[in-house]
DNA sequence: ACCTGAACACCGTTCAAGT
DNA sequence: ACCTGAACACCGTTCAAGT
């Protein structure tokens, strides 16, 4: 019984069953053992939770050959999508990455490569660094957005529309004009649009900081 | 015994002692009741904690007034500042509004009040939809950053600055080039550079829905 | 030395009994 | 009709007892 066997056990059954119904005496279970074997490994269950999510920022890979020649643009559209595409993979555990900042070995290891990208491509280090902050933020949060809970599933996006048109059209029109055009567009077109109004903002203040690098840091 | 004041009692009770550690017995018990009452206003602990997190969507308030003759720009600085300043004084229910997509009636009429902004400011309606959405995770995602769980309180920002300093140089030199710099630039000036990344994209594609409308669908 | 059955305190939830 | 004490099933966690 290694540690890695119980975080990738937990993160299936996770997937499985939910974050709320994930229970150590389940997770014992499934390894064909007792829930105080957990505690020789983890100090509680808030550090495998943490492990967990660890385990998938692990999942995202971009292979680096991938990656050559391209722009910093091409270059942060590849890492954003596998990203992107690893928590669409675990949406039941989308909240175990948005409710904290990850600091696990898997998320130093990210952030470390994403940064080089930035400075790579003459990115000041502040711009670098804030940058992956926010495409990070956009990544998640859009993926709570569309599998989070709360969310529609794919099979109740009509549902969701029914229910923007239901309301008071008096008290919500603009909501209501959005409702069905936000409902009827792809998801994934989506993503990708507001990640590309993401990146013309970094273009533009990569402009600016290589035109006055005094101003680098961004004030 | 009204629902609204069961949950005050509860955020009060969450700004206090945390999301993890609010119990409904320590719940009825600030209200001088029993936790059986709870149930007789609340399907369960869940619908509760989302009524709590509508509840601090509430506590936004920009009153009108105050954006008129502003640049839909000043007014989204405007709206976003309201939103941040609100989350900042109850960080520990972040994780409730991160985790989810808020559906609840606050929720809702904050949203038809920015996309109608936009709306008045030229913005097709597919844009300001994107727009409110891409603000929204934007604020959400930094104010978690900031104070959320895993996050540095105030007062050891300088251990996390020796934490990423304490890393293996060779291991993830960008990151500690980074370290400094990020945990000495006041948090708040960060707030507003990330905020004005996003507005810039969004200025860009504002320009460019103008220019064609006929693509003002973003894709 | 390592593992674990069984217990502990406590959780969210329910319902029969009170008013 | 409305409220609630007390119980229920189950949770995370611990530790003395096993191997």
């Amino acid at each position: 019984m290694d540690a890695g066997r119980i975080v990738d056990t937990a993160l299936k059954l996770i997937d499985e069953v939910g974050i709320q119904a994930l229970t150590l005496r389940m997770l014992a279970d499934a390894l064909e053992s007792g829930t105080a074997t957990l505690y020789r490994h983890f100090t509680g269950k808030d550090e495998l939770l943490a492990l967990v999510a660890d385990r998938i920022l692990g999942e995202v890979r971009v292979p680096p050959e991938e990656l050559d020649g391209l722009s910093w643009r091409e270059a942060v559209n590849a890492v954003a999508e596998a990203f992107y595409g690893t928590l669409c993979r675990h949406p039941n555990a989308l909240s175990l990455l948005a409710a904290q900042v990850p600091v696990g070995p898997n998320a130093l290891r990210a952030r470390e490569r994403l940064i080089t990208l930035f400075l790579g491509h003459g990115f000041p280090v502040g711009l670098a660094a804030r940058a992956f902050t926010a495409i990070g933020h956009y990544v998640i949060g859009f993926a709570i957005q569309q599998h989070g809970p709360g969310a529609p599933g794919p099979e109740d996006h009509a549902q969701l529309r029914d229910y923007y048109l239901s309301l008071d059209p008096a008290a919500y029109p603009a909501t209501m004009a959005a409702a069905d055009e936000l409902t009827s567009v792809p998801v994934h077109e989506e993503f990708w649009f507001g990640l590309g109004l993401l990146l013309d903002g970094l273009e533009q203040a990569r402009a600016v900081s290589l035109r006055e690098p005094e101003a680098a840091a961004g004030h």
